[in-house]
DNA sequence: TCGCAAATGCAATATATTTGCATCAATTGG
DNA sequence: CCAATTGATGCAAATATATTGCATTTGCGA
């Protein structure tokens, strides 16, 4: 098995405690995390907040996470586990965030066209979907 | 023709020399702006940045405005002109922006079976490609 | 274990966004 | 067209988010 600290070295990165905390976390996490979110889940002694920054800038650059964007004031994050891909659903009432992984991703089709008419070599894409989660469109019903 | 004062009034809110310019100019732009950008291109004298805020989410809760996620610091903001839908294709090496209107945009299967698993009642959905532009490919060819 | 390169904490700074409040402007009724 | 009212705006301050410089500490290979 390839521990996180191997990875990091591998990769030519130090492996420190907190390094090693927060691709725990992203992994364990079933939905991208904030840095804030991130960094309370590090039990004491925690990194300061700008090391929790420059080592999501840093994973982000290595590939090991993955920034997702939001309609929110933060950025957030998950981990890059072999590269599996995820799509998210967001509820626009209550905030709540579930992600999945689409039985087949085909926007192959898509990326092609992009290619053809923009010029854009594309390496990857980014899918959300908004509305009303099974719970809040329950409580709008009832109404 | 409808013009931008009619359609605050009717929606219930006055109209103001802020409100027009600020729906001008993303209706004008091909690509989503950040307040800092729309605001910058609004002529003297320009309202205070918390008027643009204040605005930008006012037009976004009665359905003028959408809010765009790219993976940036700030969030970027299109006119939701009768509804056409968008995609985006964003360049990671220089930024570059661009938009387009989906051929057809056949996310409907996707749709179904997020409600189908997950009980969500998608609404909207928001889809991005990143990867490098034409111009940006072609340079880092040459090296 | 030693020494170097790199990471961390801390403080300061930058940037983005929100809010309170006094003032001003757009609408509506007269 | 004018006055009253409701709501928008400017300004300043607060808050949230993110970045950076620098002195100190730590991880890692020799």
């Amino acid at each position: 098995m390839r521990t996180a600290s191997e990875t990091f070295r591998r990769l030519g990165h130090p492996a420190t405690r907190g390094r090693e905390e927060i691709l725990r976390i992203l992994v364990e996490s079933s939905i991208p995390l904030s840095p804030r979110e991130i960094r309370e889940r590090i039990p004491a002694p925690r990194p300061d907040p700008s090391t929790v920054y420059r080592n999501l800038s840093l994973m982000v650059s290595i590939g090991l996470v993955r920034s997702v964007a939001l309609h929110e004031r933060s950025r957030r994050y998950e981990a890059a586990t072999d590269g599996a891909h995820r799509h998210r659903a967001v509820c626009r009432l209550c905030g709540r965030i579930e992600s999945f992984q689409p039985k087949r991703c085909d926007l192959s089709r898509l990326e092609s066209d992009i290619r053809g008419s923009l010029g854009f070599d594309v390496t990857d894409h980014s899918l959300e979907f908004f509305g009303a989660c099974a719970e809040c469109g329950e409580k709008r019903a009832k109404r």
